[in-house]
DNA sequence: AATAGGTCTGTAAGCGCTTTCACATCATGT
DNA sequence: ACATGATGTGAAAGCGCTTACAGACCTATT
């Protein structure tokens, strides 16, 4: 007897045989689309259910269906923050059952355009873009194309595309207001890499509301930091080894603002008690760090969904208009601020 | 004129018309195998850059090629802990330029069984799982059919398939080893979830540890934990709260082990000097918080890469045998251990 | 000189699906 | 009674690619 190797994949047609009905009916019924008789989907549903048929999903793509795939382009997998979003996204995409496609470019920007090349030849019907780093001339290309796309918190550099990010200026005018209020004057502030939007935005954001407070905005309290602890701690200590030191610290994310906890620390000073931090985005961790961080939060989550069902309206109907959407941030007052004492 | 929309997709048979050659051999020129003359080959690779072409893999797969996809299954992408056996995986796929398809479970089971059937019904060449929650049938039937896969950190429960993952027991041992030999003898342990094999096996690795150097092992001193940071401070502050308390707490990731850290200054210990605490992992946090911390390292990226390399293998040559491997764990000693303070 | 085999190429047959298209059938409005 | 349109169905044409297959042309080997 010929030995059973690896069983017959079961197709369309066998389905269409096992219903008694065309393989164009079937089609109908598994796809929701065209007109089918309540009986011959009785019959297709059974048999359905007797093969265990699943769908080929490169026939569908390739004869003109949609692939129910979407790429997604992010720049690595380290942080929460991009787990978050891709929560995010992952939910919204299994609504509709969607797959996702992932790419990480781990910062190299040459990967990002073999990437759109890829996806767009046919394997993903749209595509998501976290934090692109240079929205770059591929973008046009997918403008010109039409060829359905959304960037996520790509912070103002391109504007031809849909996008969805945050109210980064806001955030942080909101947390700088914040540390101000409590009646700190000197304020050192981490920034973000600033060849991004949004860590533009932070700092533009810091710095009115020192101006709108009529404090004097001190350039040795700004430090160019790059979004990850080691270089916040770095910045930190530096700041905290001036002459006139700061008594308070925003950090352009919560990552930055660990390293700045930890400087404190390492000073021998108490986070909150002696210097304030504050940090962006707010991060799981933030509220397990002792003393809990008091954060701008980023609704990263809800970014991820927003921009996704965005993307699927793209693809649903073409025509759509393309929206620019910044989510709101909200400051979450936690235990890492306090007065600052008096000298 | 008619309006350009979108520009027409360019495929083999423009190339070929472009080369003047037939569709098969700019097939031949672009997969690499087959007999093509020089001649040809370079009139196909020039028109090939003239046109700009870029296969369509759903085509490619169909017709019976490889799809160049390998589907990955995760948990969830909260931990740093995936983020680094996914970069292991990337680097590895970009080298065979395979593309990832990625799936998150959310720890629900029903989605890796749904996953399975769609990533085997000829989206995926291969697939890697990493902690499946409990391997379940759809592995038997990957087998059964022929479909590659590979394990990732499965830790023992499901071993029909080929799988790489850590010497958990001996890390445990390593861990627990290098306590006692500073001196300590009431060691706390916090475990995992432990339906997962890694847990026990870094149980059973404890134990064996203890044994060996002839110390009592008293029950209460084993927590259950589930990995996570909270359920590891819930668990390390029970332990410290004991009448006897441990003057060491060895916690089963990294992430409990933070937990474990806060749970131990909330109490106004200081870690390290009153309380050792020793982790499992090494995730990047772990040499960034302070005291830095002492952990048993796995080789997450290199599981990540070997895993895909083993797959990959497969996916070339089925006929190749399945492995089972265990990386090596390696215990990183930081500042978060010291010698019990003598009462 | 005859045969064997390697090299090279194009034709054509699908892969499994969706989607016209043409053709039935049926309920409705006039 | 008839046109009208909505409803339902299957045949057949691809989607863009790979891969036998067959034929043509070359060496080598007897």
């Amino acid at each position: 007897m010929a030995t059973v190797r690896t069983e017959k994949r079961i197709t369309i047609d066998d389905v269409a045989r096992e219903a008694e009905v065309s393989a164009a009916s079937v089609s109908r019924v598994v796809s929701g689309k065209g007109y089918v008789s309540e009986e011959t989907r009785k019959r297709v549903t059974a048999a359905l259910v007797r093969t265990g048929y699943v769908v080929n999903r490169q026939a569908r793509g390739l004869a003109g269906g949609r692939s129910q795939v979407i790429g997604l382009v992010v720049p690595d997998l380290d942080t929460s923050y991009i787990g978050a979003i891709v929560r995010g996204i992952d939910e919204e995409l299994s609504l509709d059952s969607y797959d996702l496609m992932l790419y990480t470019t781990h910062h190299r920007k040459h990967r990002e355009s073999a990437f759109a090349s890829t996806l767009t030849s046919g394997l993903a019907d749209g595509l998501l873009l976290v934090l692109p780093s240079d929205p770059a001339a591929y973008l046009d290309s997918f403008v010109r194309r039409g060829f359905p796309f959304v960037l996520i918190d790509q912070g103002g550099f391109y504007d031809r595309g849909p996008s969805v990010g945050a109210t980064n200026f806001q955030g942080a005018y909101d947390g700088t207001s914040y540390l101000l209020d409590l009646g700190h004057t000197r304020i050192g502030f981490v920034t973000g890499t600033l060849n991004m939007g949004c860590a533009v935005e932070r700092r533009r954001g810091y710095r009115k509301a020192l101006e709108d407070h009529s404090v004097a905005i001190d350039d040795a309290l700004i430090r160019i930091g790059d979004f990850h602890q080691p270089l916040g701690y770095e910045r930190a200590a530096e700041l905290l080894a001036l002459d006139d030191p700061p008594t308070a610290i925003f950090a352009s994310n919560d990552d930055s603002a660990f390293g700045v906890m930890d400087a404190v620390r390492d000073r021998g000073l108490r986070v909150g008690d002696d210097i304030s931090v504050v940090g962006f985005d707010d991060v799981m961790t933030a509220s397990m760090v002792h003393p809990r961080l008091t954060t701008v939060r980023q609704p990263l989550h809800e970014m991820g969904r927003r921009a996704t069902r965005m993307l699927l309206n793209m693809i649903e109907s073409p025509e759509s208009p393309r929206e620019r959407i910044d989510l709101a941030t909200e400051l979450v007052i936690r235990e890492s601020c306090r007065r600052p004492t008096g000298p």
